[in-house]
DNA sequence: TCCGATGTATTGATGTGCCGATACATTGGT
DNA sequence: ACCAATGTATCGGCACATCAATACATCGGA
């Protein structure tokens, strides 16, 4: 393993977007700085035991989301944009892990709530047309 | 609308977990408490055109989830133990939500990073068996 | 006791998303 | 100029989830 990435091929959730998640968790967390590879598709997805086209997805709406850059013969490797999470906000998320921990709740219990909650954000404003 | 629960019937998402999320954020939020009794599925069905079983569909999982009880002929409500959420928690929340907005990251985003940050934490205590 | 309101279960059609396989395009090194 | 490595595109099949429709079970009040 290079970065460390992990699928469940028998869970619910596609694992194209597993891998999506997990390579966005690493670029936020920082374990994944601007310029880093990633392991080539192929490569991956053999690691994986999937077909390329499904590490491709993954790795195709990373590049929409501008999380990674990819040039034909060079790689993918996370793009300069896609900055880490700022200390504040990385510190707000973990506070919130710890209290929806303490409370306990389930992931997916805490997810639902922040969900309700940036729901309920007044009205961003479209900024990043599009994104996702 | 007695709730206020609204469904974008073209949305990818399905029907049914919209509901189911809508309700969740709801209770957590404070604006539907235990007790209060929720629409009747045929009701909000008609109200959302939408077949009764879809809204069933919701209600199981919120039933599931303990956040609601139903009793046959007295309808669905929210469930006694089905607490919103305390205000720290709330409170972390809210202002993990500040901070994505002010970061400018879209929902799925942020949603995205606390996803990371939750999968991150220690190996809660398999606590609350079976809870989603 | 009867009836209407409410949740529950079943069945079937439809769509659509995932994934594998494979062929193609492009690019940088040698 | 060539070639191999890398990402891209396409096609098909399989599976499964969603949703509608409808019939059933259960309960409380009049």
């Amino acid at each position: 393993m290079s970065v460390g990435l992990e699928v469940d091929l028998a869970s619910a959730v596609p694992v194209w977007e597993q891998v999506r998640a997990q390579v966005v968790a690493h670029v936020a967390a920082g374990r994944l700085r601007p310029g880093d590879r990633l392991p080539t598709i192929r490569a991956l997805a053999t690691d994986l035991g999937v077909a390329p086209g499904t590490v491709a997805r993954a790795f195709r709406e990373l590049e929409t989301t501008g999380v990674v850059v990819t040039r034909r013969r060079a790689g993918t490797q996370v793009a300069a944009g896609a900055v880490a999470a700022d200390d504040g906000l990385r510190a707000a998320a973990a506070a919130y892990a710890r209290a929806a921990h303490a409370a306990g709740l389930t992931p997916d219990a805490a997810l639902d709530l922040v969900r309700g909650v940036l729901l309920a954000t007044p009205a961003r404003a479209e900024s990043a047309a599009g994104r996702r």
